[in-house]
DNA sequence: GCTCATTTGTTACAGGGCGTTACAAAAAGC
DNA sequence: GCTTTTTGTAACGCCCTGTAACAAATGAGC
């Protein structure tokens, strides 16, 4: 994502508004598909590794802030809502049902350009699809993490057996390095699972994935405790799509 | 930090709009602090764990455009800016230069707080905490602090463990040397406590850490007390991206 | 200088978090 | 069904960390 230009869908009915914009966009260096709505648009944001949409709020067919809601349901991709209402409460109605900006019509191309490039820089270190996971594969400290063979190759090249446990959770740190993880999240994140109130398995499962890291190489340890906090993925890594 | 509520500085020379503006935010939950721009600001960010800043474009001392920029370059803190200037390339150049969001007053205050939903929203999902820099490594007197890996290398090459508190404490006081950070600053810095009558937790943990340099190395005591006031890191630091 | 009050450094200790082992329950293979 | 593997629970002990108590240092006042 952050290697290639950012790819844009813009959905509106007024076809001559979409173009403008479209047109617009292109020259500033992104990617960009149009739609007007409905059906089609699902099919492009579910097909197309997409790294933002522009949705207008009034449409015939569905309604720009009821799409905005479904989309949230099952992806966080940001979303920018276009209208000609430009009442406060319109504004804030839309914010609130998890569009990442709101702007009027008419506005300046370039605005909208400029509003783009900050949503983006805040939603780009972020894994765009809560539903569809992209299959890949990551390296870390001579590790390798194949994500769709789910299987683990040692730094001297061994294939290591992990359970589903074991790399559901090596992967949710991977995929997460430098960030604190809580028993919960991690909990979530592996088998989504609630809490439970004397739930020791999470610490279980690093025990038993350190003891396999260990066995097969790692001197310094990948995975650290914090204390009070959780666990975190200590090592840099790099990702490579499959 | 997730579990308590946001924290969010309000910057403006107005007294009239800033205290507005923090009472209105205080009503919705928020955990407001205000500043009228300049030192006082820079200290203010740089000593507590903030969330967001609200900053004015327009201010006598040091202009919000400059501060903003300023700040992008050590940290990814959320900026939102508010304007009197509404015409369409100051917005564009606010949000250019590192802005998440630009607000041209006069505005809603709901609005206003939609809008920090919304940037909060993307801001939060983001690794790591809000206000910490991008993860790095620290350099003072021959010692090595790697923020990533959480491991600090002793001068003569040696690697030093640390216990999350004692690592936490030295990160807080390196990340700001010359800063001098009182107890209850340090508290909240580390283990983001409130910090009850008789603390005297972070007296013991500066001891332990004391205690850890000088077993390896450090003629010099790095950190320093300042009597009635608290600590302060007393060496020239060097940071490196990863 | 001395004395006293306050602040900080140090030691000792207790509570709790977490790694670890052992074992039981659950799931998967056959 | 049985066996093997995986995964959660219980228990034990080590280590981290905060509290308390005391010693040392600092500063004020004389």
């Amino acid at each position: 994502m952050s290697t290639t230009s950012p790819h844009i869908l813009v959905v509106d009915d007024d076809r001559e508004i979409r173009d403008l914009v479209a047109r617009h966009l292109k020259k500033h260096g992104f990617r960009v598909d149009v739609a007007s709505g409905g059906v089609e648009m699902k099919e492009a944001v579910l097909r197309s590794r997409l790294d933002l949409i522009i949705l207008d709020r009034v449409m015939p067919g569905e309604d720009g802030l009821t799409l905005c809601r479904n989309l949230r349901a099952s992806s966080n991709i940001p979303v920018i809502l276009l209208t000609l209402l430009g009442s406060d409460t319109d504004r804030i109605v839309g914010l609130e049902v998890g569009a990442d900006d709101y702007l009027p019509k008419p506005f300046n191309p370039e605005e909208l350009v400029a509003r783009i490039r900050a949503v983006l820089r805040r939603a780009q270190a972020l894994p765009t699809n809560k539903s569809a996971k992209i299959e890949r594969v990551l390296s870390f400290a001579g590790w390798t993490l194949d994500c769709r063979a789910r299987r683990l190759t040692s730094p001297d090249g061994v294939v290591v057996t992990l359970t589903d446990g074991e790399f559901e959770l090596l992967r949710a740190l991977a995929e997460r390095p430098g960030v604190i993880l809580s028993r919960d999240e991690l909990l979530d994140l592996t088998s989504g699972r609630e809490p439970g109130l004397f739930d020791r398995s999470v610490d279980m499962q690093i025990m038993r994935l350190r003891r396999r890291l260990a066995a097969h190489n790692d001197a310094n340890d990948i995975i650290k405790t914090i204390r009070q906090q959780g666990y975190i993925f200590a090592a840099d890594v790099e990702e490579a799509e499959h």
